[in-house]
DNA sequence: CATTATTTCTACGAGGCGTAGAGAAGCGAC
DNA sequence: GTCGCTTCTCTACGCCTCGTAGAAATAATG
């Protein structure tokens, strides 16, 4: 996946941060202290778009919208990482070592429920 | 953590794909393909020195070693990922869901042990 | 010591990224 | 419909990283 600049992922982050679309102008005001022109923004948002960061809608002004939600984000980086090692049962044994004690009991957690959905795909057992 | 070019990796699948420390001629001559001067691979090894990757012994000619074994990296990016999300439960939630069954298995018996590790910390049990 | 191998220092070109101006195009007020 | 403001597109430029390597210094070896 294409890595991103310290002012791409600023800007990743308001749109992540926020509800909805956001404008290129909205994206100028939120990040004021940047001192931002707009064309700056427009320039970055023309970049994320080019590596598949974001999209925006016909309206007018264009409002942007992140690709992905930043956790599906972050889990593809962690599965492309991990995707790439030729050893992957040695690279999990070493994340799952250093990482702290509450994402392991999340992963125990999620493990279990994945579980549950493959005894009983539908999930209907569990409704 | 500083990521890697090209050329950088690709010193690095050497590094990690060897049993000991390797000097720069080594690497030139596991290179060969690519017909490169003495000198650019030491350029590249000081740089991946600078990014704290490699180390290198007081030998001459000087032999280099990766400060962590190519599985020790993967996991360091993936906790560094993770770590660097606000809603780790839903990036892990998202990783496990989009990981092979392979992968999930690994991770159950994963966690399995450290589960006998925290019931038991020394292991006395375990041997 | 002379020659060869190794290491260090310096440099340069390409490409990515932060930055923004110039000019075109759209939009609201009159 | 024209005017002025906002937005958008195109182009550019400087800095930094990275692949690349020459030149010069230093070490090893016969």
């Amino acid at each position: 996946m294409a890595s991103l600049g310290e002012l791409e992922r600023a800007v990743m982050e308001r749109l992540w941060a926020s509800a909805g679309p956001v404008s290129a102008p909205e994206l100028r005001d939120q990040l004021a202290d940047r001192g931002l022109a707009l064309t700056t923004v427009h320039t970055v948002l023309s970049r994320l778009e080019q590596k598949a960061f974001v999209v925006h809608d016909e309206a007018r002004p264009r409002r942007f919208t992140p690709r992905a939600t930043r956790e599906e984000h972050a889990a593809e980086l962690m599965s492309e990482v991990l995707g790439q090692a030729a050893d992957r049962q040695a690279v999990l044994a070493r994340f799952v070592g250093s990482v702290g004690d509450d994402e392991v009991r999340m992963l125990r957690e999620l493990l279990a429920r994945a579980d549950r959905a493959t005894a009983d795909p539908d999930g209907a057992g569990a409704r």
